[in-house]
DNA sequence: CCGGCTGCCTACCATCTGGTAGACAACTTC
DNA sequence: GAAGTTGTCTACCAGATGGTAGGCAGCCGG
């Protein structure tokens, strides 16, 4: 594979797993298996390769995003929700250093996130918010409900929540595996729940 | 005010903002007025100032508790879960250091929060779900409900959710005093509506 | 075949890091 | 008033850190 890339990858899970000032350069040349030097060819600086990382996280993010929206406007299908929260939880859970990063980068550069949401993220909770408030004009969506705060804490549920999905975990009693799924399933039914309008009888 | 005190207060403070590894006892040093050295006889490392500040957020946390199990734990009036809630939010809303500090150490540590989880709140979390298991039984709560991943999921949005508050609200239009206040409702709205059972009408 | 580019290397450097040694002054205790 | 004890300091240290200088092998187009 490209060293690049492979300098990326191991980054991307150095820094997810330990921080980004938890890990030195060094640290990650040794994972790519080349000396420091040669890492500070392809990134001349160590804030460069942190950008580098944040960025191709971005872009996959992006590429992403048409298909989750596309899943958004289907509309007519009952199982909407689920393929939008099913392509949401799935791009995290296939691998949780994205939501680690999120979260890490979230606490460490609150200024350079808030730019970041405001300008990829902002906009299509947007959308999420205009469709569900066509649906509660229809009665299917509860009234009391806040649209774009009701998304974002949806959002943020998820990738906070597979970014710490296993060591939360440990207050669940069980195996590792049984406890996340438990957590998943619970985690989707809250999302329902909240929005959907509770049905007459 | 003790100096000691001083020094677990402003390495509360710069650890929450910039993580453990981000923050030198230097600066922690600077920020309190004093030299390294001085710093470290109080702490004689580090890491000892580390979990001395851990030790403290949890005493603050294990004193605050049975306040906060009273509070459940009065049947019979219908505000108890706001009663929970408010104890739960005001906690960490009163200085979301704490919630940052945490999750930091999910990250960075978390086999040591795994273990501190297991000790400190999986009981508290069995307490929570056997309330809820009652008043499932009543038919106040949802069936389909998993109490403890419930409760969990619960603790996870407000501990996460504080932490990342004023950054997550940079997706919200509006003023940040506004944005926290609709975020803070929204969370309320949404634990409200998972688990209580939809009323007969 | 040769000049330049690419990619990796060794050797080095200034700075910062966590931590130690030991002097010194103020206070307490016998 | 002598003998600790406590808390702060200056001076120092070894190792790690991010980063630079410059050499060198291979390759590629003219």
């Amino acid at each position: 594979m490209d060293v690049r890339t492979t300098i990326l990858d191991e980054a991307t899970r150095l820094f997810a797993a330990r921080g980004f000032d938890g890990t030195s350069i060094q640290t990650v040349a040794d994972a790519v298996g080349i000396r420091k030097p040669s890492l500070l060819y392809h990134f001349p600086s160590k804030d460069d390769l942190r950008l580098s990382v944040l960025e191709r996280l971005l872009s996959h993010w992006n590429a992403k995003l048409p298909e989750l929206l596309l899943a958004a406007s289907l509309e007519g299908k009952d199982d909407r929700f689920e393929r939008v929260m099913g392509a949401l939880t799935s791009f995290f859970l296939e691998d949780p250093d994205r939501a680690r990063l999120l979260v890490r980068e979230a606490l460490d550069r609150p200024e350079t996130l808030r730019e970041l949401l405001a300008k990829h993220v902002k906009p299509w909770i947007g959308v999420v918010a205009e469709q569900l408030e066509a649906a509660k004009a229809k009665g299917l969506v509860r009234q009391s409900a806040d649209a774009e705060a009701y998304a974002l804490h949806v959002t943020h549920m998820v990738v906070g929540g597979v970014a710490v999905w296993d060591t939360l975990g440990a207050a669940l009693p069980g195996r590792a595996s049984a406890r996340r799924k438990r957590l998943e399933r619970e985690l989707l039914r809250i999302a329902r729940a909240a929005i959907f309008a509770p049905r007459e009888r």
